[in-house]
DNA sequence: CGACATTTTGAGAAGGGTCAACGAAAGTGG
DNA sequence: CCACTTTCGTTGACCCTTCTCAAAATGTCG
């Protein structure tokens, strides 16, 4: 009965950490036998968009997706970015403006929409973890909106390395522990720039000043080092030096 | 069986659009046995905050709760109104730093957390109507997000009317068969100042100018009519005069 | 009616936007 | 492997929207 689980997803990096890790062996066990990889590369949009695909799910195995609403006249916003084990997908609901982007090549673990609603009717328990996770990210996006509207650049910019270095940490080494290879930005500054609703001169006089100050250290273009954690989360939390404010 | 519905229920001004419209005899009626409705005054703090009461859920009947995230350093941010047929409260997760706070008195339809809990085991119906609305949450709130990255001050005083136009409308009468009794803004400048991301004084400035270019009408402090829907909706759309960049 | 918070209006400052030019990688084809 | 093209990133100068601070006006409620 296991057999499936072990097999297939006991290598899978984000097992305990997404969706499937939620489950009791035999929901886990469902889903793996619906499940199967695919590779994307960076670009493709997974959802949402001009094309109509058939509906599908999945589960981010590696990589980092890019959440972008984009209105009829040309303006777009990123509004969340997506990481290894998050659930990729908007189940029981019709399309929006919002479309889904590989910001970087990706491996997904996907399920065709029919089966997996077929699966999330038999089993309750599937759509109980999939209620926490849409919880979850509601709280994000809510997060995400807080960032768009009170915050200033350096702070958005802070921000948004603080996030991509915890994410890109957790798959690779602790951050804690000061990783000395750098990580992989996996946005353009353009992206960055989408993200926090700035422009990218904006975010590259911000970026500078960070490195400037000796908080980040860059190499290449892509490519940052994060020197100071405890200082870039203070910047990414507090504008200027808003120390007194705090109690 | 139906009796509990019937008695309690029929009478219910957003029974039909609300969490029990979506869901069948049984389990509609199994919910309406563990409501109660409840009286809340405008101010009082519904989830969140520094009290930790427990927890419970609720469905708003009449009034207006804005989602307000507060971080410690004083700084706040609505990130959400939520208007009467709307489901109330953050099931399956801990507290976060987002908090509800009544913007007018509320009529409030109440379920016990425990006993809420219990029925969505129970009923997976309930469940499944509860993630539809989870996920319809999750766009609203990267809408929200949109609104306050990628639009002008004006555009952002225009859509906060609009959609408070709307959903006061649908409570009290269809907005396009032009209300001429005008609606009640549930909001002062300053909340909505919260809302969009702006300073009062800005929105003062996007109030008048509307005003004097006749979209709107404004009598008293807290009333204000849509003399031309259309216009109110597309200056909510698309900044300045941005009618050429539409194809 | 009067006290008070809320709203309105004004003038000046500033953060980030805009436009333009330059530089540096990365891909491309010979 | 090198010249070429193209995309992406950096830097500078100037400008505009919105913020800030201040004061006056208007509703609102006891």
């Amino acid at each position: 009965m296991t057999s499936a689980v072990q097999t297939r997803c006991a290598l899978c990096p984000v097992q305990s950490t997404s969706l499937c890790g939620a489950l009791n062996e035999e929901t886990s066990c469902a889903l793996s036998r619906i499940a199967h990889r695919i590779r994307v590369p960076a670009g493709r949009v997974i959802y949402g968009g001009a094309v109509q695909q058939p509906r599908s799910f999945g589960i981010i195995v590696s990589g980092v997706i890019k959440l972008v609403i984009t209105k009829p006249d040309g303006r777009q916003q990123i509004v969340g970015l997506q990481f290894p084990s998050d659930f990729v997908g908007r189940p029981l609901v019709g399309n929006s403006n919002l479309s889904a982007e590989a910001a970087t090549k990706l491996d997904l673990c996907c399920f065709s929409g029919r089966a997996f609603e077929a699966l999330m009717r038999e089993h309750p328990q599937l759509e109980h973890a999939l209620l926490r996770r849409m919880v979850e990210d509601l709280d994000a996006a809510r997060e995400w909106a807080f960032l768009l509207g009170r915050t200033t650049a350096q702070e958005k910019v802070a921000s948004l390395l603080y996030v991509i270095a915890k994410q890109m940490g957790k798959t690779n080494r602790n951050l804690a522990t000061k990783s000395d290879q750098g990580f992989h930005l996996p946005l353009t500054r353009m992206e960055m720039a989408e993200c926090l609703s700035l422009r990218l001169e904006t975010v590259c006089r911000q970026f500078k000043q960070l490195k400037d100050q000796g908080v980040i250290a860059a190499s290449g273009r892509r490519n940052f080092d994060v020197l100071d954690v405890d200082e870039l989360k203070r910047r990414a939390e507090y504008p200027k030096g808003a120390s007194e404010c705090m109690q």
